[in-house]
DNA sequence: CATAATATGTAACCATTGTCAACATAATAC
DNA sequence: GTATTATGTTGACAATGGTTACATATTATG
């Protein structure tokens, strides 16, 4: 559970603080977080997180920032698998979605919080945001290079693939999804999950 | 903007707070608030609120409670329409509830909160969103009369499509459309946002 | 081993905020 | 008109929590 490398007094408490926050944000279902609850959880001073952030929004971003990174290293595992079709590749992706975001709630909530919504002052976010994005958008080229989709722009069948696995991602981690649909099942498994995304994905319209 | 009856002091302080509650939450793009913020943009002692209000929660369940009523009467207004085919209906409940999320974003994300979660405890609040759910259900239900949607399970169908203006107004509100698709233009308009969700929802897969 | 650099701890400040108790006043009922 | 209830105010408490200044411990370096 512990980092790697203990060289120090705590080893690496930067990367352990960011942990401790996605925890703590998947924990409690929403963006909250005090800077002394992860310290003491990380049986350190409070003031000590002031060695390695700044400020409070800066543990936020770098939550936010781990977030995409392991988003986009999903979604690429998936582009760069030349053993899938451009249409199997974008519904994988898509099930891969979901299943990130309530797998890492933590991470998932912090990406898209209100309080790094100023992409400008944030650049090195945004460009993990948008390599993300470019993994789905990919997948969308290729299947209309394969006569998918005729007819409707590539840019538009994007966003509506990412609507689709962005809403039920946080319908799911929200506690929307009817009953019917998990048929009393737990989401928390991920095959149970997977199968049920694919079948919606599936659906019409 | 205010209140219709004026019959007592403030007139009508518990609405006036839900309202107020709904504008902060808009303003500030997260759902946090404060009592005392609330009751002084109303010129009123910030204790003044706990005369219509056990405490916090109870603010923003009511928030909630208003929100989904409102959404359902949006709804339900679209599914009562007799010039509307079930396809179109179902479209237009598409389009409507983007533009509630983006127009009412305090009601909508309070609708949402992690803190109103556990439904149990607040009967009326499930009853509602779930009243309006079923005017989407009931649209889908409508098309496959039409033998649309064949060969595909209707609560699937629904829930994929609540996931897509889900999706669409979240991603919305958190400012994560690309720039390509709003073209620059200001989501501010609904008859442009309309615009866009059409397209977006009339576009595979 | 001495010293600089780095990491963490101590102590305190101070603003924010939910909540409560006691009191005051306006609206309504009888 | 007086009693009653609904509504709003005053004042205060206690807890929370981000932040800073300064002291101390640990490690790296030469």
């Amino acid at each position: 559970m512990r980092k790697a490398k203990i060289t120090y007094h705590h080893g690496d408490l930067r990367n352990a603080l960011i942990t401790e926050a996605a925890r703590t944000i998947q924990a409690r279902g929403n963006v909250e977080f005090t800077i002394r609850d992860l310290a003491g959880a990380l049986k350190v001073t409070h003031t000590a997180a002031y060695r390695h952030f700044a400020n409070k929004t800066a543990i936020l971003a770098a939550v936010a920032y781990r977030g995409f990174e392991l988003l986009r290293a999903n979604l690429a595992a998936i582009d760069s698998d030349s053993t899938l079709a451009p249409r199997e590749k974008l519904n994988d992706q898509g099930v891969a979605y979901v299943v990130f975001a309530v797998q890492n709630p933590g991470y998932f909530r912090a990406m898209f919080h209100a309080d790094l919504r100023d992409k400008k002052t944030l650049p090195e976010l945004a460009v993990a945001a948008q390599a993300a994005y470019d993994c789905l958008a990919r997948a969308v080229v290729a299947c209309q290079q394969q006569k998918l989709f005729k007819g409707h722009r590539a840019d538009l069948v994007t966003l509506k693939a990412w609507a689709v696995v962005h809403g039920l991602a946080f319908l799911t981690l929200d506690g929307q999804l009817p009953d019917v649909l998990t048929g009393g099942r737990d989401t928390a498994s991920s095959s149970t999950l997977a199968a049920m995304v694919a079948a919606v994905l599936a659906s019409a319209p």
